[in-house]
DNA sequence: TGCGTTTACTAAACCGCTTTATAGAACGGA
DNA sequence: TCCGTTCTATAAAGCGGTTTAGTAAACGCA
């Protein structure tokens, strides 16, 4: 950049003391009779000083900066929870880097080298795939490091994460309350604790009845729309479908929209998420909500003020709760339900 | 972090050569025999060494780093463009970092101060309001910085932007052709160039008509909201609404809602951006749609791929198209329509 | 007056890399 | 055989901070 920077060595000179004593009153490390701070202060204003970042990180070591790796910052999910974490950060004085995966364990990978590479203060991981073993053992070698969203498997952090069980729960209630019996799901893969969770909710929410299930490899418009079709080819007598990401919902919505099949005339639906805006759709779409701001504000909390020294605080799971955010998509069953 | 890292003192010593012979070498500035070459490769990669990037930047002047500055992240069109940045950012090896501005100049200043204080290897800036002079004069220190989506008053910067005309342009004559005659532009403050332009494209295709004007501070739902309270409040005859972004849509459509006012039963609608997922509202609504992702791309191919050396390039302005997406929210006017 | 203790401050090493100036060895030609 | 060129490297001075170990001067006190 154009502008001239001084040096801590010009402050000093101007000041006529040591860069070691500049450098320490200016850390706080060192009381000054008034004389000589004045004299520092002064020089300190009047050449506009500021220490250069890459010579103070050089030497302690550290970056001042987080690392965020997130699956995709077009996705409002998960770019709210980018805004959230960036505003926490920004107040606490640390800047954020953000690197987008795609949900790809080469991506997950270079990121995560990346960023310990760069000797980052600390990182906050999500991810919406089964990752293989090497990148928890890559998220394992930061010092400070929390899992967002989604539980990875073998990764010794701390988690934050919403209420998953709870999500399917509600969900499976309403649904069951509305008098569907037969339901699908469309979310996340198997193997991933949240839809473990969410199924299980839903079980429960449906007084043990399971559904009938399908997978998508990412929240993305065009699995939704995969598994739309899918849906309508082999759906075989279910009322109601709930689905695990706005994202997804959106993909469905379109599919059903273009087939003629109503919702929740013909199929009712429950969302997870909450993040686009459900409530102008055609229907109102209801929807379990995530606390999108406090789960990126709880991960930068407690990057910076968990205490890493305690060994337990690896195992800590923050459980953020849901809520049912009920609107017109789901309605009587329609047994009769249409085939495409 | 925990891992063991090493030093090109390290490799030296293992390579049996001198840190200077290893770094240049490393670096390309050096032609090396076969046999030293190979004994420094095998130390590299016996060491799984990799250059401290802290050292190295302080050692280049420089960081590898673009700053995004960004009025807000959640915001889905501003969540696309950076998702466009940072993709085509890593292609090239580059980190982003993220700062969110909400429009504040004191946000803007601070952010652009920390991104020169950081020496970034070039900037990009965003913002939705007209910034005072100091903020211009802060992005002129910058070696390397464009100005994204909305000119900045004052900015020696390559631009690139929508073409704002033409958008104003498509929306009017959709509206003209369906038969309004009255329609109202809410939108980005007056004193924006963007602003300017939408509204002169919306006169000519309005074939000269102006429209009647209300501003906002910021692209929210809130903001969406007021000023359709206002308008309901205020309306003298206009039988259509051009709405200058998808989250001002966001808003007024809660408030027509609410207010029972139909689209475009009572009132025809035009959103800009199109970046929600505007066809799957009741009704779909229309929208001139930006390139985003191309907005983004361009941003970062100018910033690492353009002609610094070339004063002129400072002068460049890009104006990507934009075209319309014509959906169920323009209908024939209703010149009965109704107050609030 | 002399000695221990603060007070006030500094020299110099270090973080890990880049780069300029330079040097020794080998080689080729007269 | 001697001299100029390559070729193959290297020593050392940065970049701009932090920090350890240490010193000179002033002070308190017997």
């Amino acid at each position: 950049m154009a502008q001239s920077r001084h040096s801590l060595k010009d402050v000093a000179k101007r000041a006529d003391v040591s860069v070691a004593t500049v450098s320490r009153y200016l850390n706080g490390f060192l009381e000054l009779p008034d004389t000589t701070r004045s004299r520092i202060d002064r020089a300190v204003a009047d050449l506009d000083y500021r220490p250069n970042p890459h010579a103070r990180r050089l030497s302690l070591g550290r970056s001042d900066t987080l690392a965020l790796i997130i699956p995709d910052i077009a996705n409002p999910f998960f770019s709210r929870l980018a805004a959230a974490m960036e505003a926490c950060a920004a107040e606490r004085g640390k800047m954020v880097t953000l690197h987008a995966t795609m949900n790809r364990s080469d991506r997950e990978i270079a990121a995560l080298d990346n960023a310990s590479h760069n000797l980052v203060d600390g990182l906050v991981f999500i991810t919406n795939h089964m990752p293989p073993a090497e990148v928890a053992e890559r998220i394992n070698r930061f010092s400070r490091a929390v899992v967002l969203d989604e539980d990875v498997k073998g990764a010794r952090a701390p988690r934050v994460l919403c209420d998953n069980e709870q999500g399917g729960f509600l969900a499976g209630q309403v649904l069951y309350e509305a008098g569907h019996r037969k339901v699908a799901y469309i979310g996340g893969r198997e193997d991933l604790f949240s839809t473990a969770a969410r199924l299980e909710g839903l079980r429960r929410g449906m007084q043990g009845i399971a559904p009938q299930r399908s997978y998508v490899d990412n929240h993305a418009a065009a699995s939704g729309r995969e598994l739309a079709q899918r849906f309508l080819i082999e759906c075989d007598g279910e009322t109601a479908l709930f689905v695990g990401s706005d994202e997804l919902t959106v993909g469905v919505l379109e599919v059903f929209r273009a087939h003629g099949v109503r919702v929740p005339g013909d199929i009712s639906l429950v969302s997870f998420d909450n993040v686009r805006s459900l409530h102008l759709f055609a229907p109102a779409i209801t929807a379990v909500e995530q606390p999108v701001d406090s789960m990126g504000r709880r991960a930068i909390e407690m990057l910076l003020d968990g205490d890493w020294e305690d060994p337990t605080f690896l195992e800590t799971t923050e459980l953020l709760p849901v809520r049912l955010i009920e609107r017109q998509s789901v309605g009587a069953p329609n047994h009769a339900s249409r085939r495409a």
